[in-house]
DNA sequence: ATTAGCACTATTCATTAATGAGTGCTAATA
DNA sequence: TATTAGCACTCATTAATGAATAGTGCTAAT
């Protein structure tokens, strides 16, 4: 019993993404093996496994046609075909949408919401830390961006001669500290003044807004001649300097190693500078936060050198309000893309939830 | 030309400690040139690389004697010996004290106190940051204890009808945030009588001491008629309950896995669970906090099994007042004793430094 | 268009042999 | 008595060899 399939003609090098149908499924099929078994399959093995009947030759020659259009390669002449990156852009590109996420990860990942009521911080931590534990790779999460979130409060707190506290509030929950030196020596009474007109004046504006706001006001010196003000405004700058890069957390970098594909294959080394230098995986989160749902990059789609050999899936999460951070995975291009976009998506989605219940608007 | 050098005869395998000269100063190559090489030497190199001369026979024999009393130990019959972790110990403690720290390492680590000013979380980061690359090896350092951290300030914030955010700030500088669930509906004005209430009440106090005198307050009862009051305890008991776990955080994990000890030899993975299971290490880091000095921990002298191939060393930092927390480094039992012993010192009182100047007392 | 069959290639694995670093022991020596 | 020279022995490491295996490519037959 055999199956003919008619369907457009495979378009030879050029790269064209049409495949007929047939080829699809022995490229299906040879992804969905390697990701399994991280190794090879030949072509005897794929005929028997495959559902319909195709002899281990016509698989060869179709493998021969995938691999002539870039979607496979051979490390050596006698060894099985291993899917390219673009073979698995292709294959991520035709994943029927979402699968359904099994109630066994969402259990998983339920503490999630159990968090509530701590910061924002330890959320986020808890989150990467149960993301890590499933995917059993690499998992990163950013912390909110400080510049796109609204002033919920500020406080001013006097330490001593020359030195104030300040403590932001913002919408989305987050607390940040700094602390400021100042030449004079204001008693408290006089940062509560301070603190009620900054409040008064910026609450629910973005730092950003804020930031340049208290510029103009200097630029103008329209404050000149009241003296509070002209402390608060001065006060507020320095305040609102407070320009924190953006941190990262990390969690189960160590996963990797434990992980078939880079345990001999790859040199450690350049995954180990992937994450020493954080800011190529942070382009790649901040990235994720410009349009909704999951974005994935695969090994040599990504900018940065040192992970050309992975892929990165990443999904942002917010309040009612923002857009705050992103998280994401990190593991090899041979990854199970199927069940991993799922679990981030969910992922984020339970970070969103948990964090818009106790953000302030 | 040939020196003699008599000494306490060496005690056979009872584990005395003492050791004629000589054999101390062959113990002491063989540990120093395995700490280099990571690999075993021989009785004819050793026998060169000697200040004096000594037929490799000659070493050949204390060798034995070194190895019979459990300072040495070969792998298989014809392979080098190399020190056992007694050995490590003995050499340890025969260090001669506080070798100077190297300019350049100073120099390294001085980016620690430009980030006086930001949070101390931040500045905890930044030097186990700076440890692991300097050491090369995995850097832990524990955050400050809130226990035993004194009041500076407590705000309560109200966030809507039912929440309360609550700032704790330390003495050291630590600021702590957290949301209370509340069932009544306070005003601002009302939180901020409770605010200067509880200040006044505990400012200077330690949370333990704290939460113990909110403990009495309520079994004695003795607020039961003052509405104020009342709600202050309440309010306060909620707000001090915050008991964080006591964090640490984790740098150069990765670096282990270059190690040239790692690399082969030992499974990967129980490095890994040591990491995973943070609370050995933790564990580690508290006891640390109680003596002054350097905490010297090697390989099978931890109690967690998967720390056993591991040495650790650790220095507690602190503030005017207290103690506050520890840093360490996490390496093979072959690490350069001597030379992280200080470095890790020099880190200690760096960040001890810094923190002090920005502490409230 | 598909398939069977066969030649060819490269990896992997086990075996073998040579090498060499290192020790242990014994007898000679200072 | 302490030290050393000399030699036998052990075992890891390395390279070379060969057999087994998994896989492809091509051609001719269906």
């Amino acid at each position: 019993m055999k199956i003919k399939v008619k369907g457009i003609e495979n378009q030879g090098a050029r790269g064209k993404m049409d495949l007929n149908e047939r080829s699809m499924i022995v490229l299906k099929s040879i992804i969905e093996n390697y990701i399994q078994n991280s190794e090879p399959i030949g072509s005897r093995t794929l005929s028997k496994s495959i559902g319909f009947n195709l002899s281990p030759a016509t698989i060869r020659n179709i493998m021969s046609d995938l691999a002539e259009s870039g979607f496979l390669i051979q490390t050596h002449t006698s060894a099985g075909r291993v899917p390219t990156d673009k073979a698995y852009r292709y294959y991520v590109d035709s994943l029927s949408k979402k699968p359904a996420v099994p109630e066994q990860i969402k259990q998983k990942l339920s503490p999630v919401s159990n968090v509530q009521g701590t910061p924002v911080e330890h959320i986020l931590s808890k989150a990467v830390h149960l993301l890590a534990e499933l995917t059993k790779f690499a998992c990163v999460v950013s912390t909110p961006k400080q510049s796109v979130s609204r002033l919920q409060r500020i406080e001013l707190i006097k330490i001593n001669e020359d030195r104030i506290l300040v403590i932001l509030v913002t919408k989305a929950g987050v607390v940040r500290d700094k602390i400021i030196f100042v030449k004079e020596n204001h008693s408290q009474e006089f940062l509560n003044s301070v603190t009620s007109f900054l409040n008064e004046e910026f609450k629910n504006h973005s730092m950003q807004e804020i930031r340049e706001g208290i510029h103009q006001s200097i630029v103008s010196d329209r404050h000149r001649y009241h003296d509070l003000l002209a402390h608060a405004v001065r006060l507020g700058k320095k305040a609102f300097e407070l320009n924190q890069p953006g941190e990262m957390f990390i969690e189960g970098q160590m996963n990797l190693l434990l992980d078939s594909h880079f345990h001999e294959q790859s040199s450690v080394k350049s995954l180990i500078d992937a994450f020493e230098q954080k800011t190529a995986i942070m382009k790649i989160l901040d990235e994720s936060m410009k349009n909704k749902g999951v974005h994935i990059h695969i090994g040599i789609e990504n900018d940065y050198e040192h992970l050309h050999r992975c892929s990165l899936i990443t999904a942002s999460y917010r309040n009612k309000q923002n857009v705050l951070g992103s998280i994401g995975v990190v593991g090899p291009t041979s990854m199970d893309y199927k069940s991993i976009i799922s679990t981030v998506e969910y992922t984020a989605k339970m970070l969103s939830k948990t964090i818009s219940e106790q953000s302030y608007d």
